[in-house]
RNA sequence: GGAGAGGUGGCAGAGUGGUCGAAUGCACCGCACUCGAAAUGCGGCGUGGGGGUGACUCCACCGUGAGUUCGAAUCUCACCCUCUCCGCCA
């Protein structure tokens, strides 16, 4: 969300970087008639409440001196204004949340290396800061190459007898639900205990287990409310809902709302294993077969709170981290650098992992690592005391990036690993958390 | 679910109708002392929103929301949360 000063302020930069947007109409002049209504009011109603507190102040002082003449002519006074004040604070309260639901719709401004597009095809494939195709080969496994066809991973065999079930789970909960079973449940389980173990090892992240079932503010928190309210899972509460989470960054980054944190404990790195819940309702269709878009999937999330001068150089780090995921996989992917019209709504950059899948022959998302400003700081009051002379608390900013998408990660293990025979290997660094299994699947 | 206690500034903790945005302590910042540090002393130090070129000034905020009152941190009601005990329970 933005500030309203700061558009006021920059008009001109905010007008032209909000019509990099897609579909985005609103322009500052609008917002501005809005705020201008609002600091008439304000006006207004200030000079109402002074008088008010001025002349109840008199009436004490009137009492203490057993003046009760002079007390009741004021009385009758400040009974004048005993209408003007409630209304003005209504009026008050209305125009503010007109401007705070204005605000709220609006996405968030890219930077400026962020390509121009209207959708996936403008995306930029990148390497890395000082990065270039060759050194981030040397970094990544290869395309695999195979002597046979190969299958997508439900049809991969080990997957295919009946480990990855999806007509018992339709019977259970509908289509988009899937069944694990045996060595695929297994390796399922495998590759979260080792995204996280290496996050919270090797990268620093403190591992969290968060509640499943959040409440709207908290959605807001993090842009899912109001505008996608429809991807959403509630149950119903008490007399409200709560919503199933669609992602670990809503409890993680509302970890630190409505507080102010002191410098030092900054960044705050946070990862989470947690299932997503996603009711794909604008995805009918789309990805019908397999595990790919499910409503129900694990996913391990790391989420960064920063200050203003260090977020871009964590958002690099962050990639870094979900980038080790695959390459201590073995497994193929590209990075790129999405454009504006494949932006989310609340990031100013993200990068999209893209794995390799040999099956679809294709690559496909697995990750998605955005960095949000003060965008999502601002709409939870999450602010830092810096250390130092200055004191007044400002907004952090805010990182969150998958690392990665367990379920899609099963998804390119089981088609890149598959054997002409339908078993899998097990990739090496896994193979601890399969209790030393090479491959499964096997006769 | 039942009974009781409580929610006040970054933290702890006073404050039961007016001069309270709020004592005090800790933390933090500046200055002094010191070779330096600690200790000590002095001073400063909440958040948000208006108005003013500025000095400055006004408004709101004591869990949340209503209400009583000329005036509410303080009184009333509802709700939320925390703690203690009991019950139930993975």
């Amino acid at each position: 969300m933005f500030d309203i000063k700061w558009i006021r302020a920059n008009t001109e930069a905010f007008d032209a970087a909000l019509s990099r947007r897609k579909g985005i109409v609103t322009r500052s002049a609008d917002l501005l008639a809005i705020d201008d209504r609002r600091r008439d009011i304000i006006v207004r109603l200030n000079e109402a409440q002074e008088k008010r507190n001025a002349l109840s102040k008199q009436i004490g002082q009137a009492k203490a001196q057993k003046d009760e003449a002079k007390a009741g002519e004021l009385m009758a006074e400040v009974a004048r204004l005993k209408d003007t004040i409630p209304a003005g604070e209504a009026e008050e309260r209305a125009v503010e949340l007109e401007l705070r639901n204005a605000l709220s719709v609006l996405p968030n401004i890219a930077f400026d290396d962020v390509p121009d597009g209207t959708d996936e095809a403008g995306n930029v494939e990148y390497f890395g800061r000082n990065g270039s195709p060759e050194t981030a080969a040397k970094l990544r496994a290869p395309r695999p190459s195979f002597a046979f066809a190969p299958k997508e991973h439900y049809e991969v065999g080990v997957a295919a007898n009946g480990n990855m079930d999806f007509e018992i789970a339709a019977k259970l909960s509908g289509s988009r639900f899937v069944v694990l079973k045996g060595q695929v449940a297994r390796l399922e389980r495998a590759l979260g205990q080792f995204m996280l173990d290496l996050h919270t090892n090797e990268h620093g992240y403190l591992e969290v287990q968060p509640p499943l079932l959040v409440k709207d503010d908290a959605l807001f928190g993090t842009n899912q409310l109001p505008k996608f309210e429809d991807d959403l899972f509630f149950a119903p509460h008490g007399d409200g809902r709560l919503a199933l989470i669609p992602t670990a960054e809503v409890p993680l980054t509302n970890m630190v709302r409505e507080s102010i944190l002191s410098e030092e404990e900054l960044p705050l790195r946070l990862t989470a294993l947690t299932p997503c819940f996603r009711s794909e309702a604008g995805s009918a269709g789309r990805d019908t077969r397999g595990m790919l878009r499910q409503h129900q999937f694990n996913k391990v999330e790391m989420v960064s709170i920063t200050t203003p001068e260090t977020s871009v150089d964590e958002h690099e780090r962050m990639l870094t981290c979900a980038e080790t995921v695959l390459q201590k996989l073995g497994l193929h992917y590209r990075v790129m650098n999405l454009c504006t019209g494949d932006l989310g709504f609340g990031a100013k950059k993200t990068y999209d992992l893209e794995v390799w899948l040999p099956g679809q022959d294709t690559y496909r998302e697995i990750s998605s690592v955005s960095v949000c400003g003060d965008f999502q700081a601002r709409r939870m009051d999450a602010r830092y005391r810096p250390t130092g002379e200055k004191v007044s608390p400002r907004f952090v900013h805010t990182l969150n990036g998958s690392g990665t998408a367990v379920g899609r990660c099963l998804i390119a293990v089981l088609e890149n690993y598959q054997q002409e025979d339908g078993s899998v290997l097990v990739p090496e660094v896994l193979r601890p958390y399969m209790g030393g299994l090479t491959s499964i699947g096997g006769r």
